[in-house]
DNA sequence: GAGAAGTAATCTGTCGAACAGACGATATGC
DNA sequence: GCATATCGTCTGTTCGACAGATTACTTCTC
């Protein structure tokens, strides 16, 4: 039952994840955004939104507060003055460093019934689908991680 | 990066089992619900709504539409009068039956940028994960338990 | 066995998150 | 220059989740 394991397991995972993310507005979601917003770098506020499936207008006020919280900034894109382009601040960066590192541990113990070796396979195996299985739009992100943008877990 | 492969990978299954339980009331909800009464049988109500991580007061509307759809039906405990056994209607049954036909067809697609041993593998770990995860309550806990129908505590 | 305390399910009110739709500002195509 | 599309915001509404009270019943204690 892939279902069940997946539903349990994310249950578990937003659990402990919500508790590393103390420091966040919005708990995971605030988590999965500034995190988008560092290792991935979408150009813009509606780019992002579409990487984590939010809705646009959901967007506005998930920024608001974290705008608010000296965590990301609003900057005008020079080459369109509609559309804005959202860059961690100095302070985000040093945050979602601490938080990472919480999360990293909190998804060890998530895993601690399984033997390393196995943790590696099933990290390996759940991205390989992933990517897989998300149509298009990680392509790209999936390759600049490969290439070296980012850290790992 | 663990949570964004579970994140993605959820949010994946979860729109295809959406679709194919299109014949639900409630979607994929809707499916782990009736799913856990054919193939777990909490032995009541409140047993399922443990089982599924769901509120009491959830429950009782979910359940609700699903005695209006003939799916399921409540039916009193006779050895303790303020419960209700959730028991499948035929209807239910048959029901389930072409919804986790589609739903495993669905799960195939998911994973078909994996070679087919690595799904075996995949699934395997995950299940694993899941049941050392969520604590406490278990399969084997619930299985025990509506085996015997009798609770100790 | 009567009353106190605990439990199963329901009902009610409230809150917040998500979404559709309209809007102002800007860009692009003709 | 005008029509049309897009980006982000704002407004109103809807819907699901939860806390608390309520009803019906069980179990415990004396």
């Amino acid at each position: 039952m892939l279902g069940w394991s997946l539903t349990v397991l994310l249950r578990e995972w937003s659990a402990r994840v919500e508790d590393a993310s103390r420091d966040l507005p919005h708990g995971v979601r605030g988590y999965q955004v500034l995190s988008a917003v560092v290792h991935d770098a979408p150009p813009t506020q509606a780019a992002l939104a579409a990487r984590l499936g939010i809705d646009r207008t959901v967007m506005t006020y998930l920024l608001d507060k974290f705008e608010g919280c000296d965590l990301l900034e609003r900057r005008q894109d020079p080459s369109d003055r509609r559309a804005r382009r959202i860059v961690p601040t100095d302070h985000g960066r040093r945050v979602l460093a601490e938080v990472d590192a919480r999360v990293a541990q909190a998804e060890d113990e998530l895993l601690s019934t399984l033997p390393p070796e196995d943790r590696h396979v099933l990290r390996a195996l759940l991205e390989h689908a992933a990517t897989g299985a998300a149509p298009g739009e990680d392509r790209c992100a999936a390759v600049a991680r490969s290439a070296g943008l980012t850290q790992e877990a």
